[in-house]
DNA sequence: TGACATGTACGAACAGCTTCGTATATTCTG
DNA sequence: CAGAATATACGAAGCTGTTCGTACATGTCA
């Protein structure tokens, strides 16, 4: 049976660090620590986290070279879905169209994403029969 | 300057509790605690956190009776906009439009959903000039 | 009234996340 | 080569969330 052992929920701290990576591909610990652009925390933070992320299995690590790459062992999409889907049991129910509903009042109801969001509503409606 | 000093975002299972309350109105811990469910789980587990709570201003108690009455203090609406802003500026970089192709891909794709989605749209953007 | 059920209060243990300091190895540079 | 810069490794502290156990007060009822 192929299961892919479903990797754990990536904490706030580790999530900040798949931004990075997602973004800017395989990284070393420097520049995923630059990139965050907090001179407050310390670099062995950073560093700790990375390797606490590689234990679990979120990131994967090239040691070939003295400063590692880490490179996300995780899908982006994957990662949103799974932390919609639980958002969406936890407070909402299960219901999308609510969860939907919350995201569209205040913060984000700009003309240009309600036409973006409603042409994909039309795909889906397209496909799902 | 009336400033409505932001109370704390509930945790997972401070969650579970609200959705009680939202639901059922002022109850006592007992009731709560039988709502949710889990006979594993200890009653003054229960307890602990609806006073937790209370102390948080997450919700007000009425002792005036032995067993305890307690309520939200704050609103479901409110407080899943919260949640849904947070996870949208954390995980999808300020995008509803993201997070909703997210929360719409899997899971929840019925038709009926999709179809009180879309009218949820064409409301807003009636109104978002 | 005496035993039992039921309520609150609260300390404490445990786990996970976050953060840093220190030790140590390697590379660069004058 | 010596020293500065830069890497990783790792232990440990502090905080928060979760979970109970225990103590104690207050009702209930045969």
């Amino acid at each position: 049976m192929k299961q892919k052992k479903a990797l754990p929920k990536p904490t706030a701290a580790e999530l900040d660090i798949l931004r990075v990576l997602w973004q800017r591909g395989p990284s070393t610990v420097r520049a995923v620590y630059e990139a965050l652009g907090n001179p407050e925390a310390a670099y062995t933070t950073t560093l700790k986290f990375m390797q606490i992320m590689a234990a679990k299995g979120l990131v994967e690590r090239d040691d070939s070279q003295r400063a590692h790459l880490y490179r996300p062992a995780v899908g982006q999409e994957e990662t949103q879905r799974r932390l919609v889907d639980e958002l969406m049991d936890k407070a909402f129910g299960g219901s999308a169209a609510d969860l939907v509903l919350r995201a569209l009042s205040r913060k984000s109801a700009s003309k240009e994403e309600l036409a973006e969001i409603r042409r994909m509503i039309a795909t889906y409606e397209g496909e799902a029969k």
